[in-house]
DNA sequence: CTGATCTACAACCATTTGGTTGTAGGATAT
DNA sequence: ATATCCTACAACCAAATGGTTGTAGATCAG
């Protein structure tokens, strides 16, 4: 059964935001620490403003939320996000394996 | 422990490869049954050229082989490049839970 | 052999992406 | 009050993306 559907324009942002290696690193930043946008962009070779572009992919994508604490973001890992990505390759893998069935069995009857 | 370990620049094309409505459609086709590359660009509302572009796209992510016979190209669908991908999402999925449970654990403490 | 089919690939185009610098505004510290 | 820090956002640029059309090489059917 699917849970929750999402969009096409969903699941494209979704992996697109997982498409970049920063990115990739910032959502294992984040699942395991707090950070501002600037602590973010303190680790990163680019410019500020490059990371906070990188946040923003993040945010359209829903893997992550900021909250604003004093004159800081803190960025915050969305598990909901991951959750659904890691769901649609389940789904594929699913299909995989119902194949993977079918072909048994028509060997089974041969 | 860490199977396989994937360079950014492969998950950076893999999740890349996902991130495209047609592509992920290609996707679920060729899991369950086989297409050649021809029979794939019948089933979308454009050019024969772009589809062939899109099956390029999942062939250098791994997701997708292709195979001469006679005239046409099947496609199919590389189980190893889906599996890759699920496991990179597990892993942080991991690390979340992780930290999940060390917020449990200084709960407890108090 | 001829014609139709399937594929590959180049050239082109508009849009998006990932980066930059610069400007401006709100929050903090001295 | 002033200087500093953090953020937002615009403008710009080069490269990649997703699409197109056109050309050309194999393979198959008649």
């Amino acid at each position: 059964m699917v849970v929750d559907q999402l969009s096409d324009a969903e699941l494209d942002r979704l992996f697109q935001a997982f498409a970049d290696t920063t990115r990739r690193d910032i959502m294992r930043r984040v699942a395991v620490g707090e950070y501002s946008v600037s602590g973010l962009a303190s680790l990163y070779a680019m410019s500020f403003a490059a990371v906070q572009k990188h946040v923003a992919v993040l945010e359209r994508a829903s893997l992550v939320t900021k909250e604003k604490r004093g004159r800081e973001q803190i960025v915050r890992g969305n598990h909901e996000g991951l959750q659904k990505a890691r769901r649609l390759l389940d789904e594929y893998e699913a299909i995989w394996r119902q194949r993977a069935g079918r072909i048994a069995d028509i060997l089974a009857e041969e």
